[in-house]
RNA sequence: GCGGGAGUGGCUCAGUGGUAGAGCGUCGCCUUGCCAAGGCGAAUGUCGCGAGUUCGAAUCUCGUCUUCCGCUCCA
């Protein structure tokens, strides 16, 4: 069998076992958007809940926020949104490449022109003033600039032709950054703390997709932590410590991840780094970690015309913080950690079976509950149900037992505990543990704490 | 948006003009009783959609939709 591990093998696992299905699947589907299953919204959840608890549970000086998809728009003109996230695009009709007519007057004047400054329909005087042509074949011959947007629009408005364009936010740190003061004062929080969220955002990219990779509606965990300035570079450095530290604590292997610091920078930040993973299409980013500067706060703080100073309580010094952002994909996480966890094992005897190493905190089901024998499954269905106050566990009788172990390592489920005869008599079942295969023997009173035990992040 | 491939049961595919098949999977029963065993049985398809040609279309023609792979970006 290859064993060489490919996002197909990935896909075609998620969509039978019912961890992630294509998006309006009976319509032949919807390009770049993916539907999360019984076994995949359980994963998704347990990879969201950890990271919650490593970034707000555990950290005392963070704090949650759960702010709203639309926000007034001027909050994109605050952030750049609306200037840098709609590029004007023009397509060569005789090689069909697309390029931003920005980009090719920059490099057509060699940076005499700042583009940045023209309207579109200056930039496309200026195109034709000088016949600028196809940088990849030559060619003079565009079509008119089009404005490409990445931000998804929709309307509000209660009377027709009366309607506002707003915005579906292409990233959720804005969330944060307006809600600076109002967690500072309710929380009476100090300089450095954190503001948390974990939510949808939407971009309108027209892009490869590869399966959860890269999807135009996504949902991201972000940090941000609001820090005296002088401090912030250090801060900085202590995030992508504690970035990588997650990434490894929740399953992912050392040797497949790596940073990779960015030479040429956003408009917004100071300096950046991201952690890539080592996914089946190669290294790619996996989080990013920005030092912002106080760009985001001075730039609200100009928009809104509302002082975003922090008063240090201590020193009486009055200053704009400085933000370092850790932002993470939940659904990208999520596919790194399955592309971790699968294996294809060969058994004695030349079978193979496939498992998923998942770490058990995040793993759908924490445990299966299997009669040996269907004239067992009413002591069964009773210890299910009272594991199942405690943690999700899933009952299986289909089947011959072999089976039932089966479907459940290929969705990662860490522990198996059947009934047999015995169990009638002695209150013991057997416990099979999903990587080693080895088992046991334990009373169904110890069952609970048995597993509550391996199942803590 | 452009170029190229592809759409037949849940999955993988066969079927090139005569009103749909296989394997796997699923479900039920029997058997077995701790790692995908075996037997019997069942369900699931207006062959992506819409026109056209034809006595007759999964099959030929046109259109359309969806999807996959390449071109721009990013978590």
């Amino acid at each position: 069998m290859d064993t060489k591990l490919t996002m197909d093998k990935i896909v075609n696992l998620c969509k039978s076992r019912g961890f992630v299905f294509p998006g309006s699947d009976i319509y032949g589907g919807f390009a770049n958007t993916w539907d999360f299953g019984p076994v995949g919204v359980e994963l998704k959840n347990n990879i969201k809940k950890a990271w919650w608890k490593r970034f707000v549970q555990e950290s005392p000086n963070s704090y949650g926020v759960d702010a709203a998809i639309l926000m007034n728009p001027t909050v994109w003109d605050a952030s750049g949104h609306t200037k840098s996230f709609a590029d004007p695009k023009m397509d060569c009709k005789v090689c069909k490449q697309r390029f931003r007519a920005d980009n090719l007057i920059e490099d057509y004047s060699k940076g005499t022109v700042v583009p940045d400054q023209m309207t579109n329909e200056e930039m496309q005087a200026y195109i034709a003033e000088h016949k600028v042509k196809c940088p990849k074949c030559g060619s003079y011959d565009w079509t008119p600039i089009r404005q490409f947007k990445l931000m998804f629009e929709t309307s509000r408005g209660t009377v027709e032709g009366e309607k506002d364009v707003v915005y579906l936010r292409p990233e959720t740190a804005q969330g944060e950054y307006v809600n600076f003061l109002n967690v500072q004062r309710t929380a009476r929080a100090k300089v450095p703390f954190g503001i948390a969220q974990i939510g949808k955002s939407f971009r309108n990219e027209i892009t490869p997709g590869n399966f959860l990779f890269r999807t135009i509606e996504f949902e991201q965990m972000e940090h941000q932590l609001f820090c005296k300035p002088d401090q912030a570079l250090a801060e900085y450095a202590e995030y992508k410590d504690k970035a990588w530290k997650f990434a490894t604590d929740i399953g992912l292997k050392p040797e497949h991840l790596r940073f990779h610091d960015h030479d040429k920078l956003a408009h917004y930040a100071r300096a950046a780094c991201d952690i890539q993973y080592l996914f089946p299409i190669g290294w790619q980013e996996l989080n990013g970690i920005h030092h912002r500067g106080d760009y985001d706060l001075s730039r609200h703080q100009e928009y809104s015309g509302k002082s975003l100073l922090y008063l240090d309580p201590i020193t009486n010094e009055k200053y704009l913080p400085n933000v370092v952002e850790y932002s993470i994909g939940a659904d990208r996480l999520t596919l790194a950690l399955l592309c971790e966890a699968y294996d294809e094992e060969a058994l004695e005897g030349g079978d193979t079976r496939v498992v998923l190493h998942l770490n058990p905190y995040i793993a759908p089901y924490k445990v299966a509950i299997m009669p040996l024998q269907k004239s067992l499954s009413e002591k069964a269905k009773e210890v299910y149900n009272n594991l199942a106050k405690y943690f999700m566990a899933d009952y299986d009788e289909a089947g011959s037992i072999g089976k039932r172990y089966r479907r459940q390592d290929e969705i990662g489920t860490p522990y198996c505990v059947t009934i047999d005869f015995d169990t009638l008599e002695d209150n013991t079942v057997t416990i099979r543990d999903r990587d080693t295969m080895k088992q046991e023997r334990i009373a169904i009173s110890e069952l609970k704490d048995y597993i509550l035990d391996k199942i803590v992040f």
